[in-house]
DNA sequence: CACCAGGCAAGTA
DNA sequence: TACTTGCATGGT
């Protein structure tokens, strides 16, 4: 590892010694972890766990009952995640994909090797950089790194990264400078997302954000 | 009331 | 290539 690479490490660290083993993704099979992670685009977490608890209470939340259910079903049941027309849609682009060229299994999907699935996966509807990563990364357990709003807030902040880096620049740097580990990426990607929720995103010297600088000890 | 939340695709210049 | 806009609910 580079030597650039200790600010990564050391950044990692102080969030890891505080907020701990944090055992993501939040869901219960690599197929749930697809799903939520179409479902919180753009929303609250809450709001995309509680449309994942609908379509399991109404017992369609299998790639097969999901791909044969009715938009109108769907769309109702993915109700409180929000967009919920657009996220109907890729939700069954998603499971055509994996209808048509798995046979609808996520098992069969992740036999695929990584970088080409993740070319594959971009071209559904629906799925781009960051949905792609994460169900890489957490459904198949791939040496992928996920960038996400809270990665460039608090990186950009720390002066690391600037606006203007594409995903894929901001991803090559995180796995350039840190060790190949994909518990390492996991943990690392849910320490940002937890610790973002602490950084305002208007006011970069806010003092009510506890976070603005890493170099103290001030952490909640 | 305004603003935010674990994006993405499609349209425009 | 680089912007802009639509999509929509739920919480603060």
């Amino acid at each position: 590892m580079a030597e650039s690479g200790k600010r990564f490490l050391t950044i990692y660290q102080k969030l890891n010694a505080h907020f701990g083993d944090l055992k993501w993704w939040p869901g219960e099979t690599p197929f749930e972890i697809a799903v939520g992670a179409m479902l919180t685009q753009n929303t609250n977490w809450k709001n995309a766990e509680q449309a994942i608890a609908r379509l399991k209470e109404a017992d369609i939340l299998s790639p097969e009952s999901l791909f044969h259910a009715k938009d109108e079903t769907v769309a109702e049941l993915i109700r409180p995640s929000g967009y919920y027309n657009i996220k109907t849609r890729r939700l069954k682009s998603f499971l055509a994909f994996l209808h048509d060229e798995y046979n609808g299994s996520m098992e069969g999907m992740f036999e695929e090797e990584t970088w080409l699935l993740r070319e594959r996966l971009l071209g559904v509807n629906g799925i781009g950089e960051e949905t792609a990563d994460s169900i890489l990364l957490y459904g198949g357990h791939r040496k992928i790194f996920v960038v996400d709003a809270y990665t460039r807030r608090i990186m950009g902040r720390e002066k690391i990264i600037e606006d203007s880096w594409s995903y894929g620049k901001i991803q090559r740097l995180f796995m350039d400078n840190l060790p190949k580990d994909v518990e390492l990426y996991n943990q690392y990607h849910a320490l940002l997302v937890n610790a973002g929720k602490h950084y305002c995103k208007k006011k970069p010297d806010c003092r009510h954000c506890p976070l603005r600088s890493l170099e103290s000890n001030e952490i909640v």
